[in-house]
RNA sequence: AGGACUAUAGCUCAGUUGGUUAGAGCGCUACCUUGACAUGGUAGAGGUCGGCGAUUCGAAUUCGCCUAGUCCUACCA
């Protein structure tokens, strides 16, 4: 074996065997566990954020598949409608391409020849980190089968009532040219400004002052509002303003809806620009005005339509300066002619909430359109009673009420999305503006029994990405139809997600799982039993990773190592803000001096699981990896001793009698107790606890004090055979148990180590991944011998204090004597002698009995003195130095003890058992305190 | 405005139902190339658990208020 591990030389190899093999294939026995991959864009790379939700995933995965559970990680990718759309676009734009010059077809050719292309990046980055999904199965969210169960989904909903077709105000991108939902704008604060404009009353009697932060949109006003109650206006409601500029005639109309103390209570509404004018017009029946064109600009003959049936009323043309303007110069310009016209009063420095597109980040305009939506009322209902019945539970509990509160206030989904990369929308209409929705055309022209000259287009637009993958948990199981894996492995286990996505993902998975998936007995099924909810990861500052902030991490370079240049290129190619490059390079300049080494998969998933405590995001600290790095090389080197002292050895393969020793049973006894909590960690989702039980039982107890404890035993020329195959017994068998209970976290080390220690240990098999979990046995937890050992280590460490601080070498051999024991503290020693000397690196001991001891450094182990002598060693001023030190600590301590048991109402009130151990804690210290006393008292008197 | 979460050593984080002398890793100090490992070993230093109050014999832990930060949701034109 190597020195030191090599995380390269092996994980690619183990991977590939793997997954050759078919070992991420569910076995076909057992229970079923199943869970679905949150399917990433397809066209994107993946982040720290996967890799952090692949590392819980696999570590989930791994440990019920060798728990013997029927296990599918199902995996797959979505096609990601706006994002994809937008690479392709920004790639032909390179070129002087619109997607309009290549037409509908040709464009989505080569949106597919660049999924093909960049879909490897993420099945790679996947496969990188140790995941192990079925690929056999893997699914895209735009495979004929996926699209198939989409298709399915809109026609039932449509035949059901629960999808329609309506004109509404919706969320309108005018640079990506599509409507988005609600959930996909972004409301930022940013600073602006308050215009107070001056509208004048047709009968020239004075003037209101309205405010607004969108000047632009008084071309469209219908009304100005006042509060019923407000007595400053009540005469003028009725009457009628002559609207600047337009010179339109408008009423001015009572609603509650304005607030009598912002601003001068007076609001211009604006109903086909705005959600709350939308309402108000609705109210009062005005005529919605609709001065924007698709791209924002002011329109040169605006329409003018009625709440009744959308009836477009008339046009009216635009005066002539504003026709075509885009809509932050017409801002401009209709301040400046109010100025003018003596109608501005006043203007104000204002911050407001400035709705923009996640993916544009332009401004969105509400606009009025006809869209497709999907009625949630009825569906949110019974997404919410899964989950308050206890259906499904959230992990940490505290997400539930952040769903439930949501679900209840939900608004109807506005589905349709007008792009060309997605799922069309299975719609057709005739000339006269029918609505025919089927599964194709065909069927639609004998469904609806139409007359088959008559003409009939499909609906241009596409659904929501969201629609699709809100499908994910059943579609890809080969819903609707009724397969064998859809009957074994839906519902789901666990869905393993970030917070971020409950309300676009996980709510619309539920809604359309329990509607769609009934159980034998019709009732609903969930798509998933388990939400666990994690954190995000943040970088070593806190803040978000994002490309444009040039914080991200690719987690394969923390795997394979970069090197400063790459990453810089990395991070600042293919920017949507080239003017950050430079800001980025400095700050990964200083981040990343010499770039990022390579730390291997195993630490990588090591350090995402030790960081997995639940609600709480993740600073990613490169420190914390590197530790884990140091621990696989830890393992690995233990791995080492282990088989230099066994390979080619008897370690009790073929039989023979065994004598364990006090090591060997303590050692297996602690085992039981990590795998006990393990164990727990792992079924309560605490995957921080998995890491760290498995950290300190291999560092703190199998290397620090087992594997030194083996060495006097092995090295023993006349140990019996029995003991030397006991020991090596032990030694092999626990490490390869270790390598079973860390698999799941760090499936690489694991297995190349566990292909040498298996044979030794007499297992068997093709590979650890599908060898049974270690179940703690009870009954090998050894309490003597866990008292035992943790007397010798007490005796041991204080020899080493008295070593480190009266700076004797460690090398340098001494005698010790002991003093004060019990019967109990005699025996052990007896039986522990060789370890003893061995880890103390003790010449002789002697055990004293009345006669006054020579000058000595002592410590203390319970009531046992354990005590170095002095003579050519110790010298008095450091002895006195250190024993006042510990005296100090024990002092305060007594105070502290003697404070609470004089305390009647403790002595009272406390329970008997924790006054009891006060106590024995107080009578501990106390002679423990006495006994450094007389030592100190002796030492300051040579 | 409403709600959630967070605040523990210089840094990154644990701390089960209130009973600890508050822990780990990194970093720091001193010593050590001993036959698994310097990606190591041994011994140390370092915290009035954000603040104030309440409950209790006893609070990092329960409750209230406050401060700071993060994030949702709803928003005033």
């Amino acid at each position: 074996m190597e020195k030191t591990y090599q995380p390269s030389e092996i994980e690619q190899n183990w991977y590939n065997t793997w997954e050759k093999a078919g070992h991420f294939k569910p076995s076909g026995e057992g229970d079923s566990y199943s869970i679905m991959i949150p399917p990433p864009n397809v066209t994107g790379s993946l982040h720290m954020g996967h890799g952090f939700n692949n590392t819980v995933m696999d570590t989930l995965i791994r440990y019920h598949r060798m728990q013997g559970r029927n296990t599918l990680w199902q995996p797959g990718t979505d096609h990601a409608g706006i994002a994809t759309q937008m690479v392709v676009e920004r790639q032909l734009a390179a070129n002087g391409v619109t997607r309009h010059d290549l037409g509908r077809d040709k464009f989505l050719d080569k949106v597919w020849e660049w999924k093909e292309e960049s879909g490897d990046t993420i099945t790679r980055q996947i496969r990188r980190l140790g995941s192990s999904v079925d690929w056999s199965r893997e699914r895209f969210t735009m495979d004929p089968g996926m699209s198939a169960a989409v298709q399915e989904v809109f026609v039932r909903l449509y035949d059901d009532g629960l999808i329609y077709r309506g004109k509404r105000l919706v969320n309108w991108d005018p640079k990506l040219h599509t409507a988005i939902s609600d959930l996909e704008v972004l409301s930022e604060e940013e600073n602006g400004s308050m215009w107070h404009f001056r509208y004048p009353l047709e009968d020239g009697s004075g003037h209101l002052v309205v405010a607004t932060t969108r000047p632009e949109t008084m071309l469209g006003d219908t009304a100005v509002a006042v509060h019923p109650k407000d007595e400053r206006y009540a005469d003028l409601v009725g009457k009628n303003i002559r609207l600047p500029i337009t010179n339109r005639l408008i009423p001015i109309v009572a609603d509650d809806y304005v607030e009598r103390e912002f601003g001068t209570g007076c609001v211009k509404i604006t109903p086909a620009h705005d959600f709350n004018d939308y309402e108000v017009g609705k109210r009062h029946n005005l005529a919605l005005i609709n001065v924007l064109d698709r791209d924002a600009n002011i329109l040169s003959e605006f329409t003018v339509i009625t709440f009744d049936n959308y009836e477009t009323q008339h046009g009216e043309k635009a005066p002539e300066a504003y026709a075509g303007l885009e809509r932050f110069e017409a801002r401009k310009k209709i301040v400046e002619e109010l100025d003018a016209l003596g109608c501005l009063e006043k203007i104000e420095p204002h911050t407001l909430k400035v709705p923009r597109g996640d993916r544009s980040g332009v401004v969105i305009e509400p606009w009025l359109t006809d869209q497709w939506y999907v009625k949630t009322e009825p569906l949110a209902k019974e997404a919410i009673k899964v989950v308050e019945d206890g259906d499904i539970q959230f992990v940490p509990k505290q997400y539930e009420n952040m769903y439930f509160s949501w679900m209840r206030d939900i608004q109807d989904w506005c589905i349709s999305r007008q792009l060309w990369w997605g799922h069309r929308i299975p719609a057709w209409y005739d000339n006269s503006g029918n609505i025919f929705v089927g599964r194709n055309e065909e069927e639609v022209r004998s469904k609806y029994n139409l007359d088959p000259s008559a003409e009939i287009h499909q609906d241009e637009d596409v659904l929501d990405t969201w629609f699709s993958s809100a499908l994910w948990t059943f579609s890809t199981l080969g819903w609707p139809e009724e397969t064998e894996e859809l009957k074994t492995f839906h519902s789901t286990d666990v869905l393993v997600t970030g917070f971020d996505i409950i309300f676009f993902w996980v709510a619309r998975m539920i809604m359309m799982t329990t509607h769609f998936i009934k159980d034998e007995n019709g009732k609903p099924q969930v798509p998933f039993k388990t939400v666990y909810v994690h954190g995000l990861v943040r970088d070593a500052q806190g803040a978000k990773m994002s490309k444009s902030k040039g914080n991200v991490l690719d987690p394969l370079d923390i795997i394979d190592g970069i090197d400063l240049d790459t990453l810089l290129d990395k991070r600042t190619t293919g920017m949507m803000q080239p003017k950050m490059a430079k800001k980025i390079a400095k700050q990964t300049k200083d981040e990343f001096p010499e770039g990022i080494s390579g730390y291997g998969t195993d630490a990588l998933r090591f350090t995402f699981c030790s960081l997995a405590s639940t609600g709480r995001d993740i600073k990613f600290d490169m420190g914390r990896v590197e530790g884990y790095r140091n621990f696989c090389n830890k393992i690995w080197n233990a791995a080492r001793y282990v088989l230099m002292n066994t390979e080619e050895q008897d370690c009790g393969q073929n039989g023979g009698d065994v004598n364990l020793s006090l090591a060997d049973r303590w050692i297996v006894s602690r085992l039981q107790q990590t795998e006990l909590q393990v164990a727990k960690a792992m079924d309560s989702y605490r995957l921080d606890h998995v890491a760290q039980a498995i950290y300190e039982f291999v560092w703190n107890e199998y290397c620090d004090w087992y594997l030194e404890l083996s060495k006097p035993v092995l090295w023993d020329d006349n140990a019996s055979p029995e003991t030397l195959r006991g020991t090596r017994q032990t030694l092999v068998r626990v490490l390869e148990t270790i390598l079973r209970l860390a698999h799941p976290v760090m499936p690489y080390i694991t297995e190349e180590i566990w292909q040498r220690v298996a044979p030794l240990a007499s297992k068997s098999g093709e590979t650890i991944m599908t060898q049974g979990y270690p179940i703690a046995d009870e009954n090998r937890i050894d309490e003597n011998a866990d008292g035992d050992i943790e007397w010798l280590k007490g005796v041991i460490i204080g020899v080493r204090n008295i070593r480190g601080e009266m700076n004797i070498s460690p090398a340098k051999p001494i005698t010790l004597m002991l003093k004060n024991g019990t019967t109990e503290d005699q025996r052990r020693l007896e039986q522990n002698e060789t370890f003893l000397k061995s880890l103390a690196k003790i010449e002789a001991v002697t055990w004293l009995g009345d006669e006054e001891p020579p000058l000595a450094a002592t410590q203390l182990v319970g009531e046992m003195e354990v005590l170095v002598p002095m003579a050519g060693l110790i010298d008095k001023d450091s002895e006195i130095a250190r024993l006042s030190k510990e005296v100090d600590k024990v002092s305060k301590e007594l105070q502290r003890l003697k404070g609470k048991l004089s305390n009647e109402k403790f002595i009272s009130k406390a329970p008997e058992d924790v006054v009891e151990k006060e106590k024995a804690k107080l009578s501990d210290a106390q002679s423990t305190f006495d006994k450094l006393n007389e030592q100190l008292e002796k030492i300051k008197a040579i």
